[in-house]
DNA sequence: CTGAAAGCGCTAACAT
DNA sequence: ATGTTAGCGCTTTCAG
């Protein structure tokens, strides 16, 4: 079994060899104030010399931080793992994070397995800090965190009275603003392709979407609303239900990037001319559709401020562990690329 | 700053609400023989009452191994991250470690303070080993771990002659093979895309197709090599640059899925009728080009038993870390699915 | 400004 | 079978 290598050099030898107490060597480490100069590069020699790394459990043992924080994804489906949307967020919080001495650590939860043993090694105090994506309504590892004392944020949250900190988008008001302005360009047979419903983000674009129309007069039909799962491939079928059971539809609101690459595939062999009879619109900031089809309507969430701004609600709960339980919900932008 | 809540209840004293000393809550917990049942089941229940948690650091510190490896993927290029192929690795790797009491760590090192950030991490002691994919020829994260005595395992390797562990599919071979098989069935005209040729894995595709071609007594004109890295995005470019200069093309050998992807969207665009004109192969196990044309010639990476073998390496390092350096390379199979 | 000393919570070796 | 003890390597008072 591992760890650190027999013989590895200790903080111990270090002052030894610079000729210094333990306490010097710590606080040239730790960059701490009111030690001489020279006294410093004499314990930088020595730690040169002796290629000396701190003993990370010690170094938590002895009383600090982890000086690592946690960025967890629970979902059951791996296959979502490698949706752009995720990636994006990893680089968000990574860029986040970049100047601050804090290791970033993904981790993937799958089972309840999994489940247990990342609550145990974050409540062993591996990490400083929790920040959890993609978390459905019924999932309890936010509370097990949480209830732990455990500074814990999460990208959405679970339902409309969330119980732990998080920083969400105006996914309603981002639909209602797309279904709108596709509604005051002309279009009238508007569907939608969900994400999942169990996520309470897709429950809200799915809101968005119902209050734009009830407003605009116009009674939605069964076969407008069309449940996917976020992927592309999901995206590729409802968007084939859609037409097949309801031909005339004249715009699509997808609630993820993903789907609407999928569902402009479908669309394109179907032999539609999009965008010009069919718009459709994304959540995520980075836009595999600006590729595909690049006069689309969108509703950018912004990404980059989300991972900043958990980041920043983690960082506060991890120095003053006083602060309460707190929301942000950040603005989406509509960006307009259609050709109307 | 975080770490384990003040106030959380030690090993100390749960031996004392349990009435035994701390040897035997310690053995208790880790599930050691020669701990008399009921004596077993006071522990638990005192352990229960309590809510007490295994404070790591100190396991650690106290000599054990820290149970958890990383996984890291060396990419300066975020966006590489959603691939598929990681997504796949990430799954294979953690299915292999799914029934055992390690953590399994993802980390992305873009920039060179990640890199120091992260060596001081694992040589801290943080985690028992290391999986490194994806890395390019010229990294030196692997050596510095390696020559820190960590136990590291590469998936893929640097150059030819690589002086860490590593697993490796046969490259050379399988895009051979692929060649060869295309050859047979009367293409002639047979361009490739490759990955980035920084990385070995890339060169090797390449190297293989060129092989085939000599042996065929075919002469590669220039035009039909494009170097593309790996993504779908760099496959249209690919296939874009190849149709238009090679008209007459008649099969393509693309090194990845996500770049045949593209690659074919590019030919459907182009009114070229795919896969009877033209032939694909993509090298991941997680197969898009099924959905999208499902009767491609393709040579499977055998991701699971490189996730496993990885595992098993790194495991066999840490329980033994005088065992020497090893390679493993496994066979590619060839999975014909054209219409041929 | 710097050295000495007291733990942090656990494991493992040694007693009993 | 179980209690006791000696550290693991570091941070952090507390003296000097």
């Amino acid at each position: 079994m591992g760890r650190q290598r027999p013989g590895t050099p200790t903080l111990e030898e270090v002052a030894a060899l610079a000729g210094v107490g333990r306490g010097t060597v710590s606080r040239v480490i730790n960059n701490a104030a009111g030690v001489k100069d020279s006294t410093r590069r004499a314990v930088q020699r020595a730690i040169a010399e002796l290629g000396y790394v701190p003993n990370l459990a010690a170094r938590s043992l002895a009383g600090r931080r982890a000086d690592a924080v946690a960025l967890v994804m629970t979902e059951p489906d791996w296959r979502k793992f490698g949706e752009p949307f995720f990636s994006e967020v990893v680089r968000a919080v990574g860029d986040a994070l970049a100047d601050t001495k804090v290791q970033l650590l993904l981790t993937l939860v799958r089972t309840d397995a999994d489940r247990r043993r990342f609550v145990e090694y974050a409540r062993g105090g591996r990490v400083d800090g929790v920040l959890l994506m993609s978390v459905h309504a019924e999932d309890t590892l936010p509370d097990m965190l949480a209830d732990a004392g455990l500074p814990t944020v999460m990208l959405g949250r679970r339902s409309a009275d969330e119980s732990v900190t998080y920083v969400d988008a105006d996914n309603a008001g981002g639909a209602r603003s797309a279904v709108t302005h596709l509604l005051s360009h002309g279009r009238s047979v508007i569907a939608t392709i969900t994400g999942p419903l169990d996520m309470y983000v897709a429950r809200c674009r799915l809101r968005g979407y119902r209050e734009a129309l009830k407003r605009a007069g116009i009674g939605i039909r069964p076969a407008w609303v069309v449940e996917g799962d976020f992927t592309e491939e999901s995206g590729r079928r409802a968007m084939a239900e859609i037409i097949e059971r309801e031909p005339e539809v004249d715009a699509v609101l997808a609630a993820s990037d993903s789907m609407a690459v999928g569902a402009l595939d479908v669309l394109r062999a179907a032999g539609r001319r999009v965008p010009e009879d069919v718009a459709v619109i994304g959540f995520d900031d980075f836009l595999r559709t600006q590729h595909t089809s690049p006069r689309l309507t969108t509703v950018r969430q912004p990404l980059e401020e989300i991972g900043r701004t958990m980041v920043r609600l983690l960082l506060e709960q991890m120095e003053d562990s006083a602060v309460a339980w707190r929301h942000v919900i950040l603005r989406t932008e509509l960006v307009l690329r259609d050709s109307a």
